[in-house]
DNA sequence: CCTTGTAATGTAAGCGTTTACATTACTAAA
DNA sequence: TTTAGTAATGTAAACGCTTACATTACAAGG
């Protein structure tokens, strides 16, 4: 047994167990293929070299990596962090791993994120929302590198998705508290442009005023950027404007809990004063005091579905295919019907 | 120019841009190695193929896959997350790309995941605290593949880690705690067995107790997995054993916001009848009501300075070294001076 | 015009797997 | 014992890059 000084390859255990490199291949991947003694002494040989496969070998003849990518804002958002969570639990049922890259949501990042999981070598990729350039669908194409969007769902959307229909949920959520008795809603919304989520939440409260004898122009909305205290500011310039709302929805738990905020320091009564009603149902949301109603979105659910469908087209070869999901209302403490 | 039906490859390049590979090679990752003109007509062909390098091919000549693995308990816990983020956004500044894999706080989950990543071409690993089987040290140092620990430091570890000191930090804050007057104290902690940080936090309390004239023995001490549910339950608990307790301090700050949810349910006032301190500092801390009490840990920094030491080792070969972080105490609304 | 040194480019040998195809070893039927 | 068929194994050709080394082109100095 010659010596060597870099790490094992297949030739080396080969050689030590006395039988070929394509018998050993076929013992790590197909070991029924093999006899039962030859498997016993190629893993002897494998344990006592301590040979682990040369991953770049192998994706060049598999021209397969078993690594999937997902590409999302930012972690920092728990409802990203959790469903990436269950989507990487997932994957790794399925014996792929997991490649991650965010955004901040700026589309331009995104695409050359897009861009630099194929040239890792993802074999397929998790995106969120619909909105982006077809251009980079041609090129995801072109690659043969499948994309699935999560986190959004609409039925006119031509490309598969595992997500909820996020303007149905708000506009649910809208009618709910235009029942109550509201009046003069205000939104505090997310960026609409770079972000289809926002902007469907937006056409949902939208929606639900038409139907219910308001006038949609009357609706108060106003843009921020993520973060507790921008929903702070947003929701002492929504009070200063002076617009009689007593009701604010904002685009998501965090501008909610800022909002929040600044009720207590404008020293408003939430809810008898004012409601406000957030969206996701991340952890923040029931911490928060009073609790905050707001939709309850199944993020882990999401990851889990998505991890399935990506794991099936690449090894089964099922094709995608749209998974709608379900949000739930869910009433806390921070919405309250209008005093008569 | 014949027709090709599968993706281009560097040959088709340089035949269609009448050069050889090497120079397209040169082109792509030299490109000062070249003369104005070649590039120039290169980059026309690479556009006009819509070539894109194959990444395994990449790796088997290079050995290298620009990739580094994450390991952590679980992107759920923000502290992680945020960590993560800021990891992630680092790495890339540097053109390496973020493998995660999680482990559940489990070990052998962990080590497990260890071997995959290391198996999917990890460049270098980073890893949560200290506490491992060393033969798992041994496998990466066989491969040849880097680990960095982070979330942990402490000054007797042998291997580089970037992080704070879990232990005096803890401590810092119980002797404040105890300045204050209270002298029966609780501890709602992590699970300990599997969690080094847990420990040392521990270690915090009983050291500050001892130099304070406190007998250590009195702490009560009570372990919960990691949930706000379990927080909840966990205070119940102490508050049911009647040790008297003043002050009681949690592991992390979600324990410490559902031992602040139940207080409200045991109807006790925080902090008048009871003091409740929490660990990290993550978002939930200022959106709790009272708002939190607790160690700011840096987190975002640990996860820039993690990526800078592993990019610079990998690129310039710089060896990793440990890089101690500060924790600061933040003191909010649920801490206050025992009744005399 | 020749020489020499440097810059630009080309040639071809790996890198360590997988796998189509070829070969050999067995088993069971004739 | 032969034969046909199947199971087990072997041979060697890709896979698409990088890079050491060889070659050529060109500029400047003599």
């Amino acid at each position: 047994m010659r010596i060597k000084n870099g790490t094992p390859t297949l030739h080396d255990v080969a050689f030590a167990a006395n039988v070929s490199t394509a018998t050993v291949s076929r013992c790590l991947n197909f070991p029924d293929k093999v006899s039962a003694a030859t498997r016993q002494k190629v893993s002897a040989a494998i344990n006592e070299l301590g040979y682990l496969p040369n991953f770049g070998a192998k994706v060049m003849a598999t021209n397969r990596t078993n690594t999937i990518g997902a590409i999302i804002p930012t972690m920092e958002n728990a409802i990203f962090a959790r469903g990436l969570q269950a989507f990487q639990e997932e994957l790794l049922l399925h014996g792929f791993t997991l490649l991650v890259a965010s955004t901040s949501y700026r589309p331009e990042i995104e695409q050359e994120q897009i861009r630099a999981l194929v040239a890792r070598g993802a074999d397929a990729l998790l995106l969120i929302g619909h909105e982006r350039d077809p251009e980079i669908y041609r090129f995801l194409e072109n690659q043969g590198v499948a994309a699935l969007t999560a986190w959004a769902y609409n039925s006119q959307a031509e490309r598969p998705s595992v997500g909820f229909d996020n303007r149905a949920a708000m506009r649910e959520m809208a009618i709910k508290v235009i029942e109550m008795g509201h009046r003069k809603l205000a939104l505090i919304s997310a960026q609409r442009s770079t972000n289809d989520r926002a902007q469907a939440r937006h056409f949902g409260i939208l929606d639900a005023m038409a139907e219910n004898g308001l006038d949609p122009n009357d609706l108060y909305m106003l843009e921020t950027t993520y973060g507790i205290e921008e929903g702070a500011q947003a929701f002492k310039q929504v009070m200063a404007a002076n617009t009689g709302a007593t009701a604010v929805f904002c685009g998501n738990d965090v501008l909610a809990v800022g909002a929040l905020r600044s009720a207590r320091e404008l020293n408003l009564n939430v809810p008898n004063d004012v409601s406000i009603i957030g969206f996701d149902d991340i952890e923040l949301a029931q911490v928060a005091y009073p609790a905050l109603t707001t939709v309850h979105v199944p993020h882990r659910e999401m990851g889990v579905f998505a991890a399935q469908a990506l794991a099936n087209l690449i090894k089964e070869g099922i094709a995608l295919k749209s998974i709608p999901l379900k949000t739930k209302l869910v009433f806390r403490d921070t919405l309250a019907a209008v005093a008569p």
